[in-house]
RNA sequence: GGAGGGGUAGCGAAGUCUGGCUAAACGCGGCGGACUGUAAAUCCGCUCCUUCGGGUUCGGUGGUUCGAAUCCACUCCCCUCCA
C-alpha cells in the first residue's frame, strides 16, 4: 500500500487525479484529452456569470479544479461573464429569468472579478478575462453572418437545457445563450490556445456546443475538449452548500470567517472525505489517512477539523483560520467565563456582534428588543424556558430574569448562546 | 373571445358542498430539548403576534349574518382546454 502511494504524484496524470477525487462527470473524448494533457501545457478555462455580488462555495468547485490543472503544469483562465451574465443562462433553470439591469451586471462583475483576483490571481497565476470585452463589440449582423450560420436550430433544440424548456417556453434571448458561450470558447481557442473547458454538469450542452463551433471554424481535427463536474450532493440527498439562513458566501461580510469555518466543521462523516477531495489540496495519501480516522475514531472529528482549516485558509487566509479556531476553542471547549475581556476582543474580532447599552434589563427584552437574537417574545420565552439560552455561560431559565451587561468581561461584552451551538457576541456601548 | 379549474400560514396540501366545535388537519422545512461526537439516526416539544385580557389572518374590496376561509356581488392574478 505505502509503496504505491509514495509514487502517486509522478504516475498519476491530472485526469487520473480528478477521477480519484470524484470530480469528473463527463468528458468529451477521454482518450484524446488524456493524450493532450500528457503532451503539453494545456490552456483551459471555466466561466462564471456575475449573477450575484459574491461567489458562494458552490462556485468555487470548477476553479479549484483549474487550480489542480495549474499545479500539474497547465494554464488556467477564468472567464467572467460580463456579456453572458447580462443574457442569462437557461441551464438548470425551469423558467425564464428576469433580466438584471446592465448596471447591476456591471456591479456584480466588478465584485466577482475582485474576488477571483484575490483567490486565483495571486502571483499572476490565473489569467482573468471578461467576455464582455469581445462579445459586446459584436454587431447583430456580424453575429448572424459569422456565427448564426454555423448553428443548426435542430441541434440547439435538442440540447437538454432547451428541450426541457420547450413546454414552459424560452425566450430567443436565453435560447441564444449557448451561441455566446460557444463564441467564448472559440475566441479563447484562437487567441489564447485554450483547448479545454470545464464546468458543472449542467454546462455540458454549452461546452459541447462550443466544441462543435471550433470544429466548424477550425476544422474537424482541431483539438478542443470539455469536462464536467458532478453535481455535489450531501449524503442526505439535499443540495450541498447551504447552511442555516442560506448560502455560504466567500465574502467575509456576508458569511463571517467564523461561520464559514463552522460550516465545514459541522459536516457529516459521510461527506467529509468527499469534500476534502473537492476542496483541499491534500494529497491522496493524507486523505486516505483521514478516511481511516473517520472510520475508526469519528468522534474526534479530525477530518472535519482539517477540512475547515484548509478551506478557511484558502478563502480567508491563515489569520482568519487562527481567529476561527480561537473562537471555536473558546466557545466549544472551555468555560466562556474563563476568558478575559481582551481575549474576547482578540479572539472574537471578526465575529459579528450586536451593540447595546449597559442598562440592566429583562432577559426577554434583551433577546428581542436590544439584540434581535430572537425574532419574537414568544420564541424568546420558549427558548428561555427550554434552557436554550445561556448568558456568559450560565443557563437562564427564568423569563423574568434581569441581566446585567456590566457583570462580566469588564462590562464590555455579553456572550449569548442559543441552543447547542449558536453564539452571539453583544458589545456594550457606554 | 368561449368553457372549465385554482389562489389557505416559509413551502406543499386539507378544510369550502353541510357558516359557529378552526389561529385553521396533515406533511416538509425551521427552531428548541434528550441521546451523542459541534456527526448521523431516533425520540420529545414548539412553529402568526401579544402587555396572555386579547389582537390580526385564508388573493383584494364590499355585502349577507349574532357569527364567514366557508354564502353572495364585484375585482385582480394563475393554470388547462377550445377559438
Amino acid at each position: 500500500m505505502s509503496q504505491g502511494l509514495f509514487l502517486w504524484r509522478e504516475i498519476m496524470s491530472i485526469i487520473d487525479e480528478l477521477k480519484w477525487r470524484g470530480a469528473i462527470n463527463q468528458e468529451t473524448d477521454a482518450e484524446g484529452l488524456e493524450d493532450l494533457v500528457n503532451e503539453k501545457s494545456v490552456g483551459l478555462y471555466a466561466g462564471i456569470d456575475p449573477t450575484g455580488d459574491s461567489m458562494h462555495i458552490g462556485h468555487l468547485i470548477p476553479f479549484m479544479i483549474l487550480k489542480r490543472f495549474q499545479l500539474a503544469g497547465h494554464r488556467p483562465y477564468i472567464v467572467i461573464g460580463g456579456a453572458t451574465g447580462s443574457i442569462g443562462d437557461p441551464s438548470g433553470k425551469k423558467s425564464e429569468r428576469v433580466l438584471q439591469s446592465m448596471e447591476q451586471v456591471h456591479q456584480n462583475e466588478a465584485a466577482i472579478t475582485k474576488q477571483m483576483e484575490r483567490f486565483f490571481g495571486g502571483d499572476g497565476s490565473f489569467k482573468i478575462v471578461n467576455n464582455y470585452d469581445w462579445l459586446s463589440e459584436l454587431s447583430l449582423l456580424d453575429f448572424l453572418r459569422d456565427y448564426g450560420k454555423l448553428f443548426n436550430i435542430n441541434t440547439m433544440l435538442n440540447k437538454e437545457i432547451v428541450s426541457s424548456r420547450l413546454e414552459v417556453g424560452i425566450s430567443f434571448t436565453e435560447f441564444t445563450y449557448q451561441i455566446l458561450q460557444s463564441i467564448d470558447f472559440l475566441h479563447l481557442y484562437q487567441t489564447e490556445d485554450i483547448q479545454l473547458q470545464i464546468g458543472g454538469a449542467d454546462q455540458w450542452g454549452n461546452i459541447t456546443s462550443g466544441i462543435d463551433l471550433i470544429h466548424k471554424v477550425e476544422g474537424q481535427e482541431a483539438r478542443a475538449y470539455g469536462l464536467t463536474i458532478p453535481l455535489l450532493l450531501k449524503a442526505d440527498g439535499t443540495k450541498f452548500g447551504k447552511s442555516e439562513g442560506g448560502n455560504v458566501w466567500l465574502d467575509a461580510d456576508k458569511t463571517s470567517p467564523y461561520d464559514f469555518y463552522q460550516f465545514w466543521i459541522n459536516q457529516d462523516d459521510r461527506d467529509v472525505i468527499k469534500y476534502m477531495k473537492y476542496f483541499t489540496f491534500l494529497d491522496q495519501k493524507e486523505i486516505a489517512e483521514y478516511e481511516e480516522k473517520v472510520r475508526t475514531q469519528p468522534q474526534k472529528r479530525e477530518a472535519q477539523r482539517r477540512l475547515a482549516e484548509e478551506v478557511t485558509k484558502f478563502v480567508h487566509g491563515e489569520d482568519a483560520v487562527k481567529e476561527a479556531e480561537h473562537i471555536t476553542e473558546a466557545l466549544f471547549s472551555g468555560n466562556v467565563k474563563e476568558l478575559t475581556a481582551s481575549e474576547i476582543e482578540q479572539g472574537f474580532k471578526d465575529m459579528p456582534a450586536v451593540e447595546t447599552t449597559a442598562d440592566q434589563r429583562n432577559i426577554v427584552e434583551f433577546l428581542v428588543d436590544d439584540t434581535q437574537i430572537e425574532p419574537s417574545r414568544r420564541q424568546a420565552r420558549e427558548d428561555v424556558k427550554n434552557g436554550a439560552i445561556r448568558i456568559n455561560g450560565d443557563k437562564v431559565t427564568d423569563i423574568d430574569a434581569e441581566i446585567d451587561p456590566q457583570s462580566a468581561f469588564d462590562g464590555k461584552f455579553v456572550i449569548v448562546r442559543r441552543g447547542k451551538k449558536r453564539y452571539f457576541l453583544v458589545r456594550i456601548t457606554h
